[in-house]
DNA sequence: GTTTTTCTGTTGCAAAAGCAACAAAAACTT
DNA sequence: AAGTTTTTGTTGCTTTTGCAACAGAAAAAC
């Protein structure tokens, strides 16, 4: 990655440095913020986790994106072009800060640090964006249930360095991440298991290497 | 969207004031460059049209993105972590510019204007490259073959400000961009046509509305 | 202008995925 | 600690999708 810039060390340091800067909490189910064009909204969730949702007119869900700590989001980076509203769900107990896109562009008047920093990193934050997008993108061209599982799990396993990790989410929202029925993820987990790719207790995968 | 930066403009006053950059010509079916993290390179495609392809281990094609006059594209937009390298195919003739990135960033030592307007313009860029792959992911989280063929087209309608418009591509290349099989997507469109919900002549759709 | 290649259109059959429904387990509430 | 809600796990059946194969049309190459 291009970046040397380090979100953590920031967020820490300078989450108070500028008066425009809001920060809410918010309970668990509560909806954090819908996705608007030209709300021009920019979101850092400090603590918690939450998810980018998204129903289409038949019903089924999908998850979107799913954030943690220090992940950023907001209709800046999703400039919508659907019917559907999308919608930032508080899967935890969740603090939020809020900025406009606004005031990162031009600066506040009292010229702080906090602006300043995150402007000139904005680039990075966004390519950043632009990779876990991509991420997706590939997870989602799979052609089966199968692969796309293995493609998940493979990630999971590079991102924690361990050939066993834990889902950051349900398996009723795995499905609804990779876009597929729940209980036909289910019939296709068993059969990872028979074949002994995976083994699996409650949401904690280990890939088997052969 | 955020931009008031106008591309094509940009591209056409600014193409030849930067000796830092380079102009290339690719005949059809030519390799314009191949993904490969730290290569950190940022091209603009100034005629012709290419493709942004994967293959898997199955053999199967995805078109990951397709690009016209005035794209930018680049590994910069992809940071890969994935095994199966990613090509720039050119479909026509094409002439592309390159630069790196961090050209980009650094401004080069004539302080050229080229470079001061990119470097400005680069998180509008970059987020119009955002929206791009959160359309496309829109149409693939779509759970049939039929709701991708109506999301898709909806999209080019609206692009074209018309009910009828010319798919960029050919049929075979739409089943690989939509990540479906080619003869499931034809008898798709069939029914569709039999349902009365589109027109086709050729490549040329009609969406009847209702 | 003829040959070669690619693209379109179609079909029967097989495999995969979705739907619906339910019971058991686990996780929250109060 | 009991009751409620959510999640997991499973299955039979139906629908959708993929695969393979081929013929005709169109486009590209020579």
């Amino acid at each position: 990655m291009i970046t040397d810039f380090n979100k953590e060390t920031f967020i820490k340091n300078f989450e108070h440095s500028c008066e425009k800067v809001q920060k809410k909490h918010f309970k668990k189910n509560e909806i954090i913020t819908s996705y608007i064009a030209k709300r021009e909204q920019f979101c850092i969730l400090l603590s918690g986790s939450a998810d980018l949702v998204r129903y289409d007119f038949n019903g089924n869900k999908t998850i979107v994106e799913h954030f943690s700590s220090n992940d950023i989001f907001g209709e800046v980076f999703y400039v919508v072009s659907t019917n559907n509203e999308l919608f930032v769900e508080a899967k935890k107990n969740c603090d939020v800060l809020f900025y406009t896109y606004n005031d990162i562009k031009t600066q506040c008047k009292s010229n702080c640090a906090f602006h300043n920093i995150l402007s000139e990193a904005l680039p990075e934050l966004i390519l950043s964006k632009v990779t876990d997008l991509n991420m997706r993108l590939e997870l989602l061209t799979k052609r089966s249930i199968r692969e796309k599982l293995i493609g998940y799990f493979s990630l999971l396993s590079a991102r924690s360095f361990s050939k066993t990790f834990t889902l950051p989410f349900s398996l009723t929202d795995l499905a609804d991440y990779l876009s597929i029925d729940r209980s036909a993820m289910m019939r296709e987990l068993k059969l990872l298991k028979d074949d002994r790719i995976i083994e699996k207790k409650g949401n904690t995968i280990t890939l088997i290497s052969h």
